[in-house]
RNA sequence: GGGUCGGUACCCAAGCGGCCAAAGGGAGCAGACUGUAAAUCUGCCGGCUCAGCCUUCGUAGGUUCGAAUCCUUCCCGGCCCA
């Protein structure tokens, strides 16, 4: 264990994962000399996590892999102030019901991803509120606020930025990093938590944690940033076309997320593995080696998704979205089973019609949101656009001529991705 | 309140009496090529009962054989003056 303890900093340097810490030499013999706790906070700015917070769960899981153990944080407290750091305006406060709701879901997924069953490394999930509710404010301003002085709170940059926009920035999201900060010193006094970890926008809050625990209580405690996932053309990692890309299976289907990671770019591909794959660092480089003697294979796009998918949605799920994807983008639909299509009928959009209905294929083009209008249903099919049940369309076919699949069903496609399942009865 | 410039299709933007469903660019869609990638090239990109017809150029009227283009009303935005 002291060995894993060891190599954790420098396999998760090696991974791309490290962006900033503490003293290194300090937070190396500290793990060098056995287990510790550390924590990543959550805040319920939503319903879910999604994808942009699994580099801050697999570091708990990291470290938890290696011995350590993890406190994953829900923000019940914290996400009722709202944090400046990244942000260029002030945010709209969330209602409590809303709040309410929003914790008790990140809840369950903060408990996914981590080993709970018994043992010296057994995780505990913890929720800011229940240290922060009761605290009377008075207390608060004697007890937090006499340790930090506003000329350093006026330094970081995530205030400095703001106070330099024409947003403003409220009393409230100033006082955030007070918040998080007694967060870190709460779980060092009462939990022994001598880690807070997150991603780099979060370096000032963490490092005023560790400020409050050295002045409040003459302790010192780590702080350790990953950076942000990037994509390689700038934009914000984690949005599809559908938009952000939950963890939750009810906001974005199993079948949508192994999709997001098959559809990653080459060039980004081996960071990404690096980043999220929990596999050894050695397993991960033979298999981008290989990914590039053929990447038409996409078989890093494949590990990657795999490798999630189960871990997020299980293997159940991630063998369905497996399947699902093999019938739309495999060469012939008419070979696929019939368990196959009853998956794909919940991945992808889809209808229930009357035979009768297909003798209008312009209508039914438009009806299965394949064709805004008839006219562009029409040109799409002059460009040979559409394909049913595998066979191109042109403007003369007839869909009843087609042979549908298991007696039932008519899958329709335009152009590569965009497809639409018909029962027909 | 006065003056002035402007409001064009998803976005930017040309057009300034007929050849205008409206240049060009971007975004988007399809095809070729592919690898469910990127790049490139080609086509499309208001609607329909599609060799034709209908509805669009802020709004409502008007002039004209004919208007996105000229005149007037009103609404909205920029700038200047008060």
């Amino acid at each position: 264990m002291d060995r894993a303890s060891t190599d954790l900093l420098a396999d998760l340097t090696a991974r791309g994962l490290i962006h900033d810490t503490t003293d290194r030499a300090n937070l190396e013999t500290r793990l060098a000399s056995g287990p510790m706790s550390l924590y990543v906070g959550f805040d319920p700015t939503a319903d879910s996590l999604h994808v942009g917070h699994l580099v801050g769960q697999l570091f708990l899981r990291r470290f938890q892999m290696a011995g350590h153990k993890p406190y994953p944080l829900a923000g019940g407290a914290t996400g009722m102030v709202g944090d400046p750091s990244g942000r260029s305006d002030e945010r709209n406060l969330l209602d409590l019901d809303t709040l309410r709701h929003n914790v008790s879901r990140i809840e369950l997924q903060l408990q996914r991803l981590l080993d709970f069953t018994p043992g010296t490394a057994q995780a505990v999930l913890v929720n800011n509120a229940d240290w922060t509710e009761p605290v009377h404010l008075l207390d608060f301003l004697r007890d937090v606020g006499k340790f930090v002085t506003v000329n350093q709170m006026l330094a970081k940059d995530s205030v400095r930025s703001r106070l330099d926009s024409d947003n403003g920035l409220s009393f409230t999201e100033f006082s955030y990093s007070l918040l998080q900060a007694n967060d870190f010193r709460h779980l060092y006094e009462h939990h022994g938590v001598e880690l807070q970890a997150g991603g780099s926008d979060q370096w000032g809050n963490i490092v005023a944690g560790v400020d409050l625990i050295r002045r409040g209580l003459g302790k010192s405690a780590h702080a350790i940033t990953h950076p942000l996932v990037t994509k390689a053309d700038g934009t914000k990692f984690g949005k599809s076309v559908d938009g952000a890309v939950w963890l939750d299976p009810d906001k974005t289907s199993p079948y949508a997320f192994r999709q997001f990671w098959i559809q990653v770019d080459d060039v980004m591909v081996a960071r990404y593995l690096e980043m999220f794959s929990l596999r050894p660092l050695e397993d991960v480089r033979a298999t981008v080696e290989a990914h590039a003697e053929a990447p038409e294979k996409r078989l890093a796009q494949r590990e990657l998704a795999r490798e999630l998918t189960v871990m997020v949605h299980g293997p159940e799920a991630a063998d369905a979205a497996d399947e699902a994807a093999a019938v739309l983008f495999g060469a012939d639909p008419t070979q696929a089973s019939e368990a196959a299509l009853v998956v794909v009928a919940r991945e992808v959009p889809s209808s229930a019609m009357q035979s009768a209905q297909l003798d209008d294929l312009l209508g039914t083009l438009v009806d299965t949101g394949l064709a805004s209008s008839k006219s562009e249903a029409r040109r799409t099919l002059q460009q040979k656009g559409y394909r049913a049940n595998g066979v191109q369309l042109d403007e003369n076919a007839q869909l009843s001529d087609i042979a549908l699949l298991h007696g039932r069903y008519l899958l329709l496609r335009k152009g590569k991705a965009n497809h639409h399942l018909v029962e027909i009865s």
